[in-house]
RNA sequence: GGAGGGGUUCCAGAGCGGUCAAAUGGGGCGGGCUGUAAACCCGUUGACUUCGGUCUUCGAAAGUUCGAAUCUUUCCCCCUCCA
């Protein structure tokens, strides 16, 4: 087997394939160009995408390029697939903005100054705009039957649960197909990854080229990641762990990994670092809590960069080991005039805006879950006076895993 | 078009004139145990509070009543069955 396909399969990216073998084949024989389609709803990526991205640079690795497809075009029709609503449609400007944001994002994970394997960015509203419908229809549109059609499991699901499918949704599929054709025609790109919701999306491309060119291209995808918990990767109650610094801090990203479950580090390791298997594979019987400080500082490398994931590794020994005041934790600042207000201890909390109600706190209070300094605050009406500052800052701690350095200035 | 069922706090789902800020389960949050894990146990889960209470919530609006999530009317939205 190709070893490429062989590292997507123990690494655990694979799912299907639509001719493994003949696909093996051909990257034994040579560099090729693979690409994946970024939705662009959001205005940043998120963890749920991740997988997708390692995918991208382990072709990468194996020198081959990634073409990286955002959606800007079929962002404006939006994907039925996994959906059983129709979609908010989103403005002109916003997509627009997205698509810029992730390209950013992106370019952390696939950034190189090989110029073979440099990835390409294309946005398929470039050559979708322009579509003329009367031949678009008599070109590509001959080539899907409706019968087909009806029979994906995107489509079934909405006509079952009998919710509107619109034309223009219903029409996404052909797009998607045409995207790989075109990239096919423009590009020599050859190859389409996608999650296993994709998978009919992509053999519809995969046929279409067939039908259109009489070329073969293939299609590969990955399996829903399920973790231990049975809960869906990468979605928290406070919400979506984000691939930008916008959306949420080195810090946080690093404190998300840091708190793999345990069933879930080795595979964690496979799918979201670039560490060798041979290594994954001896590290195996490690600490945990070691395995689990190396993904956290390798994720965070990949994205944030190495300062940031040494920073937040040591924010993290200095929030949770000792009474060590943290100088690398997240830091929020009050002014010397609030301080001269006598603020109390819930003022505190609102004003650095880390809790927005007092009900709450009070009960945090009462559940002693306040600390100043590592002591725990009991009386609601403590105020804050100067002997608890050191050097001008003091160590603030709600619950166990949110701690802030509170600065005066 | 005809006949029914329903919209309740983050979710599921009880309540069907006062004792309802609303059972129960899930989730969240906090505490305990531990390893910043899992499992387990306990507490908590509308807002504000001088901790006595006060204010705002049960699809929307209006009404009946001393008093409504619960009754009436109109409106909006879902679902099931029949044609």
């Amino acid at each position: 087997m190709n070893k490429f396909l062989k590292e997507f399969k123990d690494r655990g990216f694979f799912y299907q394939c639509t001719n493994e073998e003949e696909l093996s084949n051909l990257l034994n024989k040579e560099k090729i160009k693979g690409y994946i389609g970024f939705d662009c709803t959001a205005e940043s990526l998120h963890v749920g995408s991740l997988l997708q991205i390692m995918c991208l640079r382990l072709l990468q690795r194996y020198g081959h390029r990634p073409i990286v497809l955002l959606g800007g075009g079929t962002t404006r029709i939006g994907d039925p697939s996994g959906k059983d609503k129709t979609r908010n449609i989103l403005s002109e400007k916003e997509i627009e903005k997205n698509i810029k944001n992730i390209e950013k994002i992106l370019k952390n994970f696939l950034g190189t100054k090989d110029p073979k394997t440099k990835p390409i960015f294309v946005n398929n509203y470039s050559w979708l705009k322009n579509l003329n419908y009367i031949s678009f229809l008599r070109d590509i549109g001959k080539h899907f039957t409706i019968n087909k059609m009806l029979s994906f499991d995107s489509v079934k699901t909405r006509l079952e649960r009998e919710q509107s499918l619109s034309y223009m949704e219903f029409n996404y599929m052909i797009l998607q197909a045409y995207d790989f054709l075109e990239l096919n025609n423009k590009k020599d790109c050859i190859l389409q990854i996608g999650g296993s919701d994709q998978w009919g999306n992509i053999v519809n491309g995969v046929e279409l080229i067939k039908r259109y060119s009489n070329k073969h291209v293939y299609g590969l995808t990955t399996p829903l990641i399920t973790l231990a918990s049975g809960a869906k990767m990468g979605k928290t109650e406070s919400g979506a762990i984000w691939l930008d610094e916008k959306f949420m801090s080195a810090y946080e990203y690093w404190q998300f990994w840091r708190n793999t479950d345990d069933r879930d580090v080795i595979k964690f390791l496979k799918f979201f670092t670039d560490i060798d298997l041979n290594e994954i594979n001896a590290l195996k019987d490690n600490d945990i809590n070691q395995l689990k400080i190396l993904l956290a500082n390798k994720t965070t490398t990949m994205l944030h960069g190495e300062k940031a994931a040494l920073k937040s590794e040591k924010a993290a020994q200095e929030a949770f080991s000792g009474s060590l005041l943290g100088s690398n934790l997240p830091t929020v600042k009050i002014t010397t005039k609030d301080f001269n207000k006598k603020i109390d201890i819930i003022y505190l909390l609102i004003l650095a805006k880390l809790e927005t109600s007092k009900s709450e706190i009070r009960r945090l209070i009462k559940g002693n879950a306040i600390k100043i300094n590592d002591k725990v605050i009991s009386d609601e009406k403590l105020i804050l006076t100067s002997e608890m500052f050191k050097e001008n800052y003091l160590k603030l701690s709600i619950g166990k895993k949110r701690h802030f350095k509170i600065e005066l200035s």
